[in-house]
DNA sequence: ATCTATTTATAATC
DNA sequence: TGATTATAAATAGAT
């Protein structure tokens, strides 16, 4: 939109690239921010830049990964637990695994420790084959750490030996109402929008009675790509 | 951008704002598409709907899944290992956590399974405070499983007793070149542009030779809202 | 960065 | 819902 028209392909000229990419930018954090506000809606948008050699997060790094952390929430530790042992799907070792940290997870429960604990292992266990890409959590959580140590210096010195109470001293991540998350198929572009987007219906709209396979696919009940 | 200028408040009647919504999602969704390729970039937008109680993720599940992952991922087991030590922060026992972790997680290097298993443990390890929002991960897994389940039928069913083998079958993630994650701080509105989004420099545009605590500080050397 | 001639997006309407 | 159209916004190229 402009003095011409131009094509749909990479601008060669880096200098016209990076101003048209900053140009383009504003105009779309200023769509996503009015799109939430006249329609009340959350949304975040990642960049990844290669070229920069970096990413950008909008509206914030903080909003984003509250969004991210939940999205790998499961809804019931009872209903996975017997989803791994129905399906067969993995050894009995893992299983194991997983009811161990479900147990040292109840004892920590609803304790920051228990949030960074939780971090930790996460990093701990993912594969890392992006090893010297990601360093994003380790910046999370080492913020997470600061600001308990901070808040429970300040606060509670005395009840315990060291600075992390059992109790509850935060709540890990804010209350975000009506999150839910992400399946569907990947589908090709269609008129000049893109790719379209994957979208499913909250479980939270839907009952949820039957076997562990009803379960599941009620909770999945809608796949569409709109 | 129409017959009239709208106020920048939240549209009152359900039916205009659904409409809404829909017709600049499709707006932003081109436009997000555009950036990406004129100005070489990747990018994933995900809009939560409280109203509706869904969410979409532009372009699609699989991309922005494959991003979070990465986003989730430490670069070192050991610098991280070192870090939680040195700085005295969890107990004990988190830390046996970690290591008991580190060293099943270590048995299953590259295999599908290991992966799945990571998957699984976040999904139980993690808190549960919104519970009942949560199943994008749980899917994720799911289809994981199967995919694994028919590969592992179709290639290698005498090598081993199980559907499983402990040899690599598929890598857990897709390479994506440039990326890096985020860090920094929020700020508010400027112009009309909605919050500043907060961007770093890649860390693998830095040295890294310090101690642990100038370690991290090489990796995420410049926090900047440009 | 700033400035316009144009192209695009879209609010109101049908 | 889907089209239409008058107007607001975004922006390519120039300065």
């Amino acid at each position: 939109m402009a003095r011409k028209k131009i094509k749909h392909t990479q601008i060669p000229n880096e200098r016209v690239r990076k101003s048209t990419l900053k140009k383009r930018l504003e105009s779309l954090y200023k769509k996503a921010n009015e799109l939430s506000i006249l329609c009340d809606v959350e949304m975040f948008i990642v960049i990844h830049n290669p070229n920069e050699g970096n990413s950008t997060l909008w509206p914030s790094q903080e909003k984003a990964m509250n969004g991210i952390l939940k999205f790998l929430t499961f809804p019931e530790k009872e209903r996975l637990k017997k989803m791994v042992l129905q399906e067969k799907f993995l050894s009995e070792k893992v299983q194991d695994m997983a009811e161990t940290l479900l147990n040292l997870q109840n004892k920590n429960d609803e304790t920051e420790m228990g949030f960074l604990m939780n971090q930790l292992i996460i990093g701990k266990t993912f594969d890392e084959l992006d090893s010297g890409q990601l360093n994003g959590l380790y910046h999370f959580v080492d913020q997470k750490l600061k600001k308990l140590k901070n808040r429970s210096d300040e606060i509670d010195e005395t009840r315990n030996s060291g600075p992390f109470a059992r109790t509850s001293i935060i709540k890990p991540m804010d209350n975000m109402s009506g999150d839910m998350f992400f399946s569907g198929t990947m589908a090709g572009i269609q008129k000049n929008l893109g790719p379209e987007p994957t979208e499913v219906m909250s479980s939270f709209t839907e009952g949820n009675q039957g076997g562990l396979l009803d379960e599941f696919n009620q909770v999945w009940p809608t796949i569409f790509s709109p």
